[in-house]
DNA sequence: ATCTAAATAGTAGTAAACATTATGTGATAG
DNA sequence: CTATCACATAATGTTTACTACTATTTAGAT
């Protein structure tokens, strides 16, 4: 990604910070940067080392809230499947996983035409594939009403 | 479930133990049991809260490191939340991912015919859905050659 | 019954995520 | 421009999940 670009990206984002209501600090935008700077996928940790290159006074937290609030505005996510407890499933049947982003409850559905996913062949070919999924992300019944109370893990 | 259909399963996962060459412990039997006898997501803490009602001086660690185990050989396994840190990634254009769950790496892909899953009527209606994608995990070419999970005897 | 490799319990160590608090700063109105 | 205030940050400490290590125990084979 060339510099134009991210400017481009980076005029954008601070849009969007304003239409969200959130202010414009130097250190967003640095975390943001660097955020878009790299093809991988970084850790809170990664993307601190990075960003102290040209800002050495972060923080860490500061860079991981920044993070949680790029991903809240839309502006990045967290990959799927990262930053929680790891969490088990003894049921083999087949079925899918739409998660909470707020509770962090896992709620089980199954739609049958998600069983069987055709991959396509530059896939199947590369990797062995040992699980796929349609996976959902969002808020569940009651959360979508409660703002603020937090409700326990299942 | 009732008392029968577990027994069948706990059977069915002794047979599975067998077959992967590994020993038959009352622990191994109490973790399992435990996990299918829920139809949550249990964290490795949540299930040696639970197995210590019946096995009060298993620890945690073995609790953890047979839920590993039992992922290894197919008898559960690991539901989004991999007890890896937080990943975050600033790449907005539609793709998909695909986790190496030896290495950890996640390789983006991108199959057109991803982007726009079509979810059933009940989740729309229930579940506000704020992201949805097709997830895959599996070996990355490099891991594919170095296995480590015993093969099953013949 | 004996042996051996594997599994477990117990403990300690590491690292990520989160909470707290004092300080600092961006954005707005006057 | 500057005064104000809510929001953001830095620094520190705490909690929690995960892993590492070692001595002991045990399942399964002979």
């Amino acid at each position: 990604m060339n510099n134009d670009q991210i400017a481009i990206k980076v005029r954008d984002f601070e849009r969007r910070c304003r239409e969200s209501g959130l202010k414009m600090t130097p250190q967003r935008s640095a975390v943001y940067k660097t955020l878009i700077n790299t093809d991988m996928h970084p850790t809170a940790e990664d993307v601190y080392r990075e960003v102290r290159k040209e800002m050495p006074a972060i923080s860490l937290d500061t860079v991981n809230r920044t993070l949680l609030t790029l991903a809240e505005i839309g502006a990045a996510f967290v990959v799927e499947g990262t930053g929680q407890p790891r969490r088990f499933d003894g049921g083999l049947e087949d079925h899918q996983h739409f998660l909470c982003i707020k509770c962090g409850k896992i709620i089980d559905f199954h739609h049958p035409p998600f069983d069987n996913i055709q991959l396509p062949h530059e896939i199947e070919g590369k990797f062995k594939v040992l699980r796929k999924t349609v996976y959902l992300e969002g808020l569940c019944e009651p959360c979508q009403n409660q703002s603020t109370i937090k409700e326990p893990v299942n």
